[in-house]
DNA sequence: CCTCGGTGTTGAAAGGTTTCAATCCGACGG
DNA sequence: CCGTCGGATTGAAACCTTTCAACACCGAGG
C-alpha cells in the first residue's frame, strides 16, 4: 500500500510475470485475450497486477501497435459556449466509436495552436479536429500531408485540401435581416468585427443581399465594427449606438454573435432603452445564454452538436477508409425568434 | 509532396539517417542536442526530415525517456464557464512550466471520468488535476497510490490523501447572507440543489450561520431545492417563488450558483417582477455572464484562474519534489455587489 | 502403445527513440 | 613525423508491450 516516490519506476509486465510465476507473454494475454488463459493463471496474474500497482504503459503499447485510441479537438476559445457545445458533439461521436477525446485550447493564439498540433501529431492521434485561428495557415496542410487526418470545424477554405464542416453564414445573415424586414424595420445596423474574420464577413454579406433584395439602397445598412466578438465589445457598441440621434438611429441591430448581442442588450436595458420597442436585437449562434437572457434573444441557430458529430465522423472516415475523399459539409442555420424582436 | 495513405508507415529516424547518409545517433543529436552536430550535417539531416515528412514518434520518445511533457485536467462540465476559467488558470501555469495541457470532459458522468483517468494514467502524464463527480471515489486514491500525482480542484475531502484547492464555501454563504441582511432583508430564500453536493451544502451552512448570528430563527430561512445547478432549474425555481403569496414571499434570494441565479432573474423579469425592488438576487461564482446580465448580478466571486494556477503548481511540486507533502489550499471568496441587490 | 488435436504457455523479435561509451579524424604541439 | 587532444560521429543497448510461431501437455481415438 505504499506510495511510490516521484521518479520511481513503475511495475512492468515483466515484474508482474515474475511475481505470478508465468512468462510475460502470458501476462500480455491476460491483458489482451483473457479467454486464452486458464482461469487459475488468470487470477494469479490479476492478483500480481493489483499487488504491484501495475499500470499498462500506453507508450509502449502504442509503439508496438502503431495506433492510438484518441481523437483531439483543438478549440479556438474554450470560454465561448459555442465551442464547448461543438466539443460535446464530437465527444458523442468519439464515444460511439470507442475513442477518447482530448481537448486543447489555443485561446486565440496561433503559436499555442501550433504547438498543440505538433504534439498531437507526434502522439499519432487518430485524427485532429481544429477550429483554427487562421484557416489558411499552411501548417494545417503540412500536418495533413504528413498523414494525420485533419478536419476544419466551423471554418472553410477556398481550396478543398481537407474536410471541413461549417454553417452557411451568408444564409444566416440573410435570415436575420429578412426577419427584421418582415417586422417592418427600415433602419438596421450590423455589429461585428474584426472584418477580416470569415464569419463576420459572410454574415454581413448575407445581410446586405437580403437588404438589397428588399429594394433598400445598399449603403443604408449601417455597419458598426467591433474589435472582437465579446460581451464587452457589445456594450461598447451599444454606447456608440446610443450616441446616434433618435431620428437616424437604427431601430434594429443584427449582431455577429450572441456575446456581442448580449453586451448590446445589457447596455440598452441599463440605459433605459426598451427592447424590442425602441431597438430590436438579433444575435448569432443561439448559445444557451441567449434564450436565458433577460430579454430572450432572437438568434440564428447553428446546429452545434451536429457540427461536432459530423466533423468527428469525417475524420474517422479519413483515418480508416482508404478510399476517402475530402468533403466540405455546409449546414443550414435557422432563425429562432424570441422576445428581443417580437415585442 | 504526396499524401500518405491511411495505415502507411511514417518515416523514422532510421529512414532519415539513411537519406542523409549519417547514423541514427546523429539524427537524434540533431533533434536533442543540435549544438553537438556540425552545421553541415545538421543541414543535411534537417533537409532529409522535411523531405520525408518526418514526425518524431512521441510514444517511442516517451518510452525511452520515461517522462511526458503534459498535464491533464479532467473537468466536470466544460459548458460551465466557471470550469473553463479554472482551466485557463491551469493553462497559464502549465505554459510557464513548459508543459502542455490537455482537457478531458467527464460531463458529469463517473464512468467517463473513470476512463479518462485510466487513459491518462497509462499515458504517464506528469500529473492529473480533476474536479471529480464524487470527491470520495476510491479510484482517485488508487491513481495517486500507483504514482501519478493527483490534485483535486474545487472540491475537498475529509482525509488529506491528496492536495486540493478549493474556496471557502461556508464563508461565501455567510458573505452573501450578511450582504442581504445589511440591505435590510428579513425574508430570504436559499435556492440550490441537489443537497448532497458539497458546495450546495456548505453554502447553505454559511448562509444559516449568518442568519442565526443576526438573531433570526434558523428555520425562517427558506430553502428551495433544485435538482441541478442549471439555468433551466433557476427558471423553475423562479416560478415556484412566484407562487408564494406576496406577503410571505422572500424579498431576497441567494442562489447556489450563477446559472441558477440567471434563470431566476430571467423568470422574474419576464413576469414583470422588478429586480431588486421586489426581489433581490445574489449568485455565486461571478462568471462573466453574471456581470453582463440584464440586471448585473451581485455574486460571490471565486478566484477562478488562481484556483487553477495553484492547483497546477501543487501537482508540479508533487511530480518533481521528493519531499512533497500534501496541502489543502482554501481560498477566500469575495462578494461583488451589483444592481441585482443594490437598487 | 502411438498419434492426433486441442488447449495453455513460452520465448524471441519487433517497434522508434535516446543515451553513452567507443571510435574516428583532423589539427596541433612537440 | 609522431602523439595527443577535442570535437564529430557511430553502434549497440535499453525502454515496455504485443505478436506469433513453436512447444508442452493431456486426453481421446485408433
Amino acid at each position: 500500500m505504499s506510495v511510490r516516490e516521484p521518479g520511481a519506476r513503475s511495475a512492468s509486465v515483466k515484474d508482474v510475470a515474475a511475481a505470478a510465476g508465468v512468462s510475460l507473454g502470458t501476462v500480455s494475454n491476460v491483458l489482451n485475450r483473457p479467454d486464452r488463459v486458464s482461469p487459475g493463471t488468470r487470477e494469479r496474474v490479476l492478483k500480481a497486477m493489483t499487488d504491484l500497482g501495475f499500470v499498462r504503459n500506453e507508450s509502449a503499447r502504442q509503439l508496438r501497435a502503431g495506433t492510438s485510441r484518441t481523437l483531439a479537438y483543438v478549440m479556438l476559445d474554450a470560454s465561448n459556449p459555442f465551442f464547448t457545445d461543438v466539443a460535446d458533439g464530437i465527444d458523442a461521436a468519439a464515444e460511439a466509436a470507442d475513442l477518447s477525446l482530448v481537448l486543447c485550447n489555443s485561446r486565440d493564439s496561433a503559436s499555442r495552436e501550433q504547438s498543440h498540433l505538433a504534439l498531437l501529431e507526434q502522439q499519432r492521434v487518430q485524427g485532429i479536429l481544429v477550429t483554427p485561428v487562421d484557416p489558411d495557415s499552411p501548417s494545417l496542410d503540412e500536418v495533413a500531408r504528413r498523414g494525420t487526418p485533419v478536419v476544419v470545424v466551423d471554418r472553410t477554405r477556398a481550396d478543398q485540401s481537407f474536410c471541413s464542416v461549417a454553417v452557411d453564414d451568408v444564409l444566416g445573415g440573410r435570415l436575420a435581416v429578412e426577419h427584421l424586414l418582415d417586422r417592418g424595420h427600415t433602419r438596421v445596423a450590423y455589429v461585428g468585427g474584426p472584418a477580416h474574420l470569415g464569419q463576420v464577413h459572410d454574415r454581413l454579406e448575407g445581410a446586405r443581399s437580403a437588404w438589397a433584395a428588399a429594394g433598400h439602397p445598399e449603403d443604408a445598412l449601417a455597419v458598426i465594427e467591433t474589435s472582437a466578438l465579446t460581451v464587452a465589445e457589445g456594450r461598447e457598441a451599444g454606447a456608440r449606438l446610443a450616441g446616434i440621434p433618435t431620428r437616424r438611429r437604427p431601430t434594429a441591430v443584427f449582431c455577429a454573435n450572441d456575446l456581442v448581442a448580449l453586451g448590446l442588450l445589457q447596455h440598452a436595458i441599463s440605459s433605459g432603452v426598451r427592447v424590442p420597442d425602441e431597438i430590436a436585437i438579433v444575435g448569432y449562434d443561439d448559445i444557451e445564454f441567449a434564450a436565458a437572457a433577460a430579454v430572450p434573444l432572437t438568434s440564428v441557430r447553428q446546429p452545434r452538436q451536429l457540427l461536432g458529430r459530423t466533423a468527428a465522423e469525417l475524420v474517422l472516415d479519413e483515418a480508416t477508409n482508404v478510399g476517402h475523399t475530402h468533403r466540405q459539409v455546409l449546414f443550414t442555420p435557422e432563425l429562432v425568434a424570441r422576445s428581443s424582436t417580437l415585442g
